[in-house]
RNA sequence: GGGGGAGUGUCCCGAGCGGCAAAGGGGGCGGACUGUAAAUCCGCUGGCUUCGCCUUCGUAGGUUCGAGUCCUACCUCCCCCA
């Protein structure tokens, strides 16, 4: 499996990214010849992305950093249609006022693991809108619409699901692929690109990307995917209670991120710490091989790593430190989610808890307290009907805390 | 076209002879145990101004003191026959 002579396929293999690929022996000699081009699409369905998405950036990362120049396309007009591979049913079309916006807040993050510019290994980024928005439908159909056929289509198993439930798939997702396989066409022509890689669910609509490459231009493109990554325990990557891990800071802070590395399952360590952190095989094979209580070291190192490529090591540092403060010293510390509410003339404790995220209505926060969750400096609280006041300030803040996990410092407004 | 069956707590799956805020799972949250892990055990898991009130069982009507449960029409899906 991993025999590949090329370094970029040789890192991707070893540190676990590789689920299948379409020709290996020739994307290894290509890779292995000189600087190649690939891409991954990203669909610009929230106003970040997240956790889930991690691995592909990663993937685009070690292109580069191996010699090969990666492409981030911004999926501004397929984003318009919606993908339905493997969804048991449609989503919601997005306005493209939305599309706009969740672009601009997805764009940001790609700075942070790419190197940007014009050179032979620059990052580039590019939006299929430019070229899918003004397609003319006639023309398109002539053109490519002969290299599909809808028997081959239907036998793909992303929309197997779909058809097998007899739920509608319109005739507007039903293109979804096509358009996917004409990106790939297109920016084999106008980047001159030669991989697309994906998570494993997209395997379909890169080989379909693949054939029209072959049909229309005689062109050798190549697939890469990586596998559909999951918890040990099998909860999907990226999702937690709290909602979706968003790489955004405005929308996850780097104290939130690091505690989400920190809390991974032990059996999950090794395996992050090859796909998200870029630590040698021999660092992560020694902390890896820690065991008990001592794999919470390693636990540390993925957190402090994973959120230091992304926030920068500063805030990684700071996240570090505050965790360190909160659970290892049980003190209150200044790095914590804060919570400005009003304190003079008093807030219930049960809309605080509203206000920071530890239920969703009052109700539940009432059952909380009930069952002996909650916590104010520390201190249990069983009255629901508490309020806050300036006279509860510590150090300047309430620290309001729910479990053992969830701590928010209350500032006066 | 004919016949039969199904849509349940806006996370999911699923019970429900007319008295139902609705069994039971899963998931999630909290507690205990630990190592901020897993497993296990326990509690909670519609909303509110909570001794009470309000909104929920595909949609809209109807019967009834009272309907998830009965009747009518409609929508969607599954199966059999043509």
């Amino acid at each position: 499996m991993s025999q590949f002579k090329s370094e970029f396929l040789a890192i991707l293999s070893e540190r676990g990214f590789i689920h299948q690929i379409s020709d290996p022996e020739g994307l290894d000699a290509a890779a292995k010849a000189g600087a190649i081009s690939g891409y991954i699409g990203f669909d610009a369905t929230a106003s970040s992305l997240h956790a889930g998405s991690l691995v592909q950036i990663m993937m685009l990362r070690w292109m580069q950093k191996t010699g090969h120049r990666p492409i981030a396309l911004m999926g501004g007009g397929t984003t318009k249609i919606g993908d339905p591979s493997f969804k048991d049913e449609s989503r919601k079309l997005l306005s493209v006022e939305q599309i706009a916006a969740n672009l601009a807040g997805i764009r940001q993050v790609f700075g942070k693991f790419l190197s940007f510019g014009a050179g032979p290994t620059d990052a580039r980024m590019v939006n299929n809108a430019d070229w899918l928005d003004h397609l003319n439908y006639i023309d398109f159909l002539r053109d490519y619409g002969v290299h599909f056929t809808i028997n081959r289509m239907l036998s793909f198993d992303s929309v197997k699901l779909r058809l097998e439930r007899e739920q509608p798939l319109t005739f507007l997702e039903f293109n979804y692929m096509i358009l996917q396989a004409y990106d790939f066409l297109e920016l084999s022509r106008r980047q001159d690109c030669v991989l697309q890689m994906g998570g494993s669910d997209q395997w379909g609509n890169i080989v379909n990307g693949i054939e029209l490459g072959r049909r229309c231009d005689q062109r050798q493109l190549f697939a890469l995917t990586s596998p559909l990554l999951t918890t040990s325990s099998g909860a999907k990557m990226g999702k937690t209670a709290a909602g979706a891990v968003w790489l955004n800071a405005d929308m996850l802070s780097p104290y939130d991120y690091w505690q989400y590395w920190r809390n991974a399952e032990d059996a999950d360590v090794t395996r992050f710490l090859k796909l998200y952190t870029e630590l040698s095989l021999a660092e992560i094979a020694r902390l890896g091989a820690l065991g008990g209580a001592e794999i919470n070291e390693a636990k540390k190192v993925l957190a402090t790593e994973a959120t230091a490529m992304l926030h920068g090591r500063a805030a990684a540092e700071a996240a570090a430190e505050t965790a360190r403060r909160t659970f290892e010293d049980g003190q209150s510390a200044a790095g914590l989610p804060t919570l400005t509410l009003d304190l003079d003339g008093g807030t219930g404790l049960l809309a605080a808890m509203v206000a920071a995220g530890f239920a969703t209505s009052n109700g539940e926060a009432r059952r909380s307290i009930q069952g002996g969750a909650v916590r104010i400096n520390d201190e249990p609280v069983a009255d629901d009907k508490l309020v806050l006041t300036r006279a509860l300030l510590a150090d300047g803040a309430i620290k309001l805390s729910m479990g053992k996990k969830k701590h928010v410092l209350v500032k006066p407004a």
